[in-house]
DNA sequence: TGCCCAATTGGAACCGGTTCCATGCTGCCT
DNA sequence: AGGCAGCATGGAACCGGTTCCAATTGGGCA
C-alpha cells in the first residue's frame, strides 16, 4: 500500500538514486554487478516507477489526446481502430475525447492541449480556426489532423469531391439521369464536418459534367442515420418523378435507402440504384457499391505522422519542408446495388 | 512557448505561490482584492496549470483506464458510449486500452494499474484473476467489471444463461425442436469471455428443460464476425436433417444467418427462425428477434459505481457492504425473425 | 612511481504544482 | 489599553522521478 519510491530501491540497494534511475533507463553507464543489485532490490520490493512522476521531470507525458467527433460512428471506429493500432505499439497513452456539440468541440480544442498532459493531439474530422492552431503552437502540442485540412498542420485526406464524383459519374454511365443525393444537413453543419460540403460538391460537379440539370427536389438532407435516410427516400419515392438513382453520403444513410426500397418492393439494383460512400465493414454484407476510403489506414497514418512529429522536438516532421498532407485514394467498389437504368421501370410489381 | 509556471503568475500579481494555488483551487482563504489581481494575472500571462505537476503533488491523475477488447466490436462500442457520457461529465479523461491477444490482456492488467498514472480501472469482459485483484488493491486503484465477474470487485452484468434460456424458451414454444446454436468458439477461449459459455449453457438448459435431446450436430462454434457465421449456416443447412431455429451468439452472427438463408432463398421467418443476442443498434433494421441487453447503460452504470468508488477513498464503494453486483434485466425483443414452425416446411422452393 | 583519463557513482537541484506552518495584521472583547 | 482570535498571506518542504556536476576509484602510460 505505501508506495515504494526510487529512493526506498536506492536504500535497499545500497546505492545512489541516481543509479537507481540509470538502471530504469538502462543507461549503459552502470555496472553490471551495481545493475543486477538495483535490479534484484526493484523485484523484492515490487517497485514501479511513477509515471507521472516521470512526466514531471523530464517534460513528456507519454500520451496522445485522440478528439474525434460521434466516435460510435462506424466510420470513426475503425480510424480510431488505425489509431490505436499504432498507438499501442508506440508506448504512448490513448485519451479519448469525444465530441457531440459545438461547446464541447471548443472545450476540446481549447483546454484539452493545455495542462501539458499529453505529448500529442490527432483530430478527427474537426477543423481548428487559425487561433485555435496558433494555441497548439505556443504549447508546444504537435496536432494532425485526420479527415479535416489547416495549411499549417500534418493532415490525413481524401479527396471527397473527386471519390462523389466518380461515383455519380458511374451512375451517369449506367444511364441514370434522375439521380437524387442523400446526405446530412448542409446548412447546419455545426461542427463544419467537411466531406458534407465536398460530397455535395462533387455530385454537383458530375452533374454539371454531364449536363444534366440540378434538380433540388432530389437533393435531401437530414439528420444522418438510416432511420432518417429511410425516411428521406420515402419522400424521394413520393415525387412524381422518382429517381432511378440515389447517392448516399455514408454507407449508413445507404442502408437506409435500400430499406426503404425494400419496403416498397422496388428492387435493387433493377429499379433502383444505390451508392453508399466509406465501405464500412459491414457495406459488404449488403453488397453495397460504394466509395471505398482506407478508415483504418488514415487512422494509422495520422498516428504515424504524429508520431513522427512527436519525435522531431521542433514539433513539425519533415524538418523545413513545411507539414505533410497527405490526400489517400479512393475507389470505386462496384458490388450488387447498382445496375443500368431500367428501359421500362413503370411496371413495378408490388412483391409484398 | 516558454511554459508560464505558478511562480511567474505570484511574480506578476506580487503575491506568493501558495496565494495563487489557493485561487486555482477556489479556497475561500483569499480576499476578493488579492483574488482579482491573481486572476488578472492568470489572465494577462495566459497561464495554464500543469496536470502533471498537480498530479504528482495531488496524488490523483484525474484519469480513469478503460481496458476493452475488441472495442471495434458494436456491443462495445455502445458500452464505450455510456462509458464516455458518464465519464466527460466528471472531470475525468479516458484512457483507452484495446486487448485482442492474451499477451496484450496480461501486459493491461499488470503494467496499466502501475505508474499511479489512473485513479481508476473499467475492465470490460475480461476477468482478473486472484493475483490481479490482489495487486489491485495493493496499488489503491479501484476497479470495476463490466460484463465480467470476481467476488471482490464491483461488477455490472447480465445473466446471460437466462438471457438465453429465455430466447430458445421461446423458439421452443413456438414449436421448434431443432433448434441449433451459432457461437464463438467455446474450447478456445483465450480471452475467457464469460458469455461464451453462459449462453451455451442457457441453450442447454433450456432444451433440457423442455427434454429435447442436445444433438451435438446442431452446435456449431467459430470465429465472431457474421461471415464466419454464414459458413456454418450454410453447414447446419446442409445436414440431412436440418434445424428450423438458429440461436445466434450475437447479432451480428444472427446477420451471417440471415444471409445464409437468404442465400439458400429460404424464407425467415417461414423457414427458418433466427434469434440474437444484444440488439445492437442496427439489430432494428433486420427486425431481428434479440434478446436485449442494456448496452450504452452498462457502460454507465460502470463509469458511475467507479466514480463512487474513486469518491470514497477507501477504494470500495457502498463503505463495509463489500462491492456491489449489479444485474441487469434482459429482455426478449421480438421482431420479425421468428415465427411457428412451419407445418410443411419440405417444399421450399428456390426463389432465385 | 606519478599522472591523467575513463568508468562509476552519489548528491543535489529541478520539474510545477500542493499544503503545512509561521507570520503579520486587524478587530473585538474585557 | 492589552490580549487574543482569526483571516490573509508568504516561505519552504514535499510529491517522485531525471539529470547535471562533482567525486572517487582504478588502470594505462610515460
Amino acid at each position: 500500500m505505501a508506495t515504494v519510491t526510487i529512493r526506498d530501491v536506492a536504500k535497499r540497494a545500497g546505492v545512489g538514486i541516481a543509479t537507481v534511475s540509470r538502471v530504469l533507463n538502462e543507461s549503459p553507464l552502470v555496472s553490471d554487478e551495481t545493475r543486477h543489485r538495483v535490479l534484484a532490490a526493484i523485484a523484492e520490493l515490487d517497485y514501479s516507477p511513477s509515471a507521472v512522476a516521470r512526466r514531471l521531470s523530464r517534460g513528456k507525458s507519454m500520451a496522445v489526446a485522440v478528439i474525434a467527433p460521434f466516435f460510435t460512428r462506424r466510420s470513426y471506429v475503425e480510424r480510431l481502430q488505425g489509431i490505436e493500432n499504432v498507438l499501442s505499439t508506440s508506448g504512448y497513452d490513448l485519451i479519448l475525447y469525444n465530441v457531440e456539440t459545438v461547446a464541447r468541440r471548443d472545450e476540446c480544442l481549447r483546454a484539452v492541449p493545455r495542462g501539458e498532459r499529453l505529448d500529442g493531439l490527432l483530430i478527427l474530422s474537426l477543423t481548428p480556426d487559425d487561433d485555435e492552431v496558433r494555441q497548439f503552437a505556443a504549447l508546444g502540442v504537435p496536432a494532425v489532423l485526420i479527415d479535416a485540412y489547416h495549411p499549417a498542420l500534418p493532415t490525413v485526406q481524401i479527396d471527397d469531391v473527386a471519390g462523389t464524383r466518380t461515383a455519380v459519374q458511374y451512375l451517369i454511365d449506367l444511364g441514370h439521369r434522375r439521380i437524387a443525393y442523400i446526405g446530412e444537413t448542409l446548412d447546419q453543419n455545426p461542427l463544419k464536418f467537411q466531406p458534407i460540403n465536398d460530397r455535395y460538391q462533387g455530385y454537383r460537379a458530375a452533374l454539371d459534367e454531364a449536363g444534366i440539370p440540378f434538380c433540388p427536389e432530389y437533393h435531401r438532407q437530414g439528420k444522418y442515420g438510416w432511420r432518417e435516410a429511410r425516411h428521406m427516400t420515402h419522400e424521394l419515392l413520393d415525387l412524381p418523378e422518382p429517381p432511378t438513382a440515389v447517392f448516399a453520403y455514408s454507407d449508413t444513410m445507404a442502408f437506409g435507402v435500400l430499406e426503404a426500397a425494400q419496403q416498397r418492393g422496388l428492387d435493387v439494383p433493377g429499379q433502383l440504384s444505390v451508392i453508399g460512400f466509406d465501405d464500412v465493414e459491414i457495406a459488404q454484407y449488403f453488397r453495397l457499391t460504394t466509395v471505398r476510403q482506407p478508415l483504418h489506414e488514415s487512422g494509422a497514418r495520422g498516428a504515424e505522422l504524429l508520431l513522427e512529429c512527436m519525435d522531431s522536438d521542433d514539433g513539425v516532421a519533415s524538418p523545413a519542408v513545411g507539414p505533410r498532407h497527405i490526400v489517400q485514394p479512393t475507389e470505386l467498389v462496384i458490388r450488387s446495388t447498382t445496375a443500368n437504368v431500367a428501359t421500362i421501370d413503370l411496371n413495378a410489381e408490388v412483391a409484398y
